[in-house]
DNA sequence: TATTAATTATACTGTATAGTGTAATTAACA
DNA sequence: TGTTAATTACACTATACAGTATAATTAATA
């Protein structure tokens, strides 16, 4: 008997969400606005205060949500029927998504950001996650057993790997006008080469 | 008989010009305030306008000169007497530096992040200075005709290497307290070795 | 339809900031 | 020592912003 009349906030939240996620992102922090916010977000300044406390505050949800959003990586498992090719195009592609359109490769850019200007910030969120690697040094195990993958540090390897990935294509894409699909191709296919060259076992 | 009398301005210009420095990458440029800054050169607010017009303007003269002191980098000619690992390292290395230190590293972010927020600003600034890997670019081609090095592209195998010295050392170290010396030499050995698995011209 | 929680409009406080105006002060030079 | 350009102190304008107070309004529910 707790709840007498309560009229569905809800509507007016998620508005004020996007709404924020739209200024924070194009903006940044510190010149976005708590007005610019509620006008964007077609709602009175005091609602956006009502719900969240301050701007601060704002920040932080935006940016659990924007990474809980991001974090929904589909799992890849070791497959021994399917080439090595194919399944490390698997990995580096979760990877390239991140980039792959103007609004994901706009979210990159200012998570980049974020973090950077605040690295406790970042251990903090990030934490929350795992890493997206853990699930490749798995796979690179299991291939390992498999007897397709000669390796003596797992580690090393996957970093190798995603240093090729982020160094070759993500961090590229950050500074330019997203990524050309096209342009990419070759570059990761060699990316793949490269890896195999060392890692695969062909001898 | 232009000049009548002049004291020397530089002095007081040097002061702004580090008090900016230490501010404007501590803080970044928002939160930095020309307040701040007059305070930190130990002058007055006046006479950092005399001398740059806009926080705006110092703010470019600023960037321009950081990126300036950090191009400041050694020649790297292809020496058939050297092995190519200590060559390649060389190049790495020279990427090393800029995050060797904490100021250079915290140098590092400020940079990018500053490019990160404007990419236009980015193209023109930083399109004054040649690429670092067009010197490793003609380091390749010698070391081609050499017969050290095999490359159908030679585009594409020197983003390859600087793919693998940024993915796996500097793009970290953004977003961890500097880098451990002892700690980066195994994964910079790898490196190399995974780089000469693909184009060295050993079979 | 009456009730009531959510929302709005509006005005406000307090603070920070970029940039300017100016008269007084300082320090180098002749 | 007198001249003069550079510098300072200080007051000031205009603007923007985070956050609050409150009375009026809206809209869902009972």
């Amino acid at each position: 008997m707790n709840k007498i009349k309560e009229r569905d906030k809800s509507k007016k939240k998620d508005a004020i969400l996007k709404g924020a996620e739209d200024i924070f992102i194009s903006l940044g922090y510190e010149l976005a606005s708590m007005d610019k916010i509620a006008e964007k977000a077609g709602v009175s300044k005091r609602t956006v205060y009502n719900h969240f406390g301050s701007k601060e505050k704002l920040f932080e949800v935006i940016v659990d949500e924007l990474l809980a959003e991001r974090q929904t990586l589909k799992t890849i498992k070791y497959d021994s029927d399917k080439t090595l090719e194919e399944q490390l195009i698997a990995f580096a592609e979760s990877e390239i998504f991140l980039i792959d359109s103007p609004r994901r490769l706009e979210l990159s850019r200012f998570l980049t950001i974020t973090f950077l200007k605040d690295l406790e910030y970042q251990r903090k969120t990030v934490s929350k996650y795992p890493p997206i690697y853990n699930m490749f040094i798995e796979w690179l195990k299991e291939a390992q057993i498999d007897g397709k993958i000669k390796s003596d540090n797992i580690i090393i390897t996957a970093r190798v790997f995603y240093a090729l990935v982020i160094g070759a294509i993500t961090w590229p894409a950050l500074f330019t006008d997203g990524i050309d699909k096209q342009a990419v191709k070759p570059i990761l296919d060699e990316m793949i080469v490269v890896f195999l060259a060392r890692y695969g076992n062909i001898c």
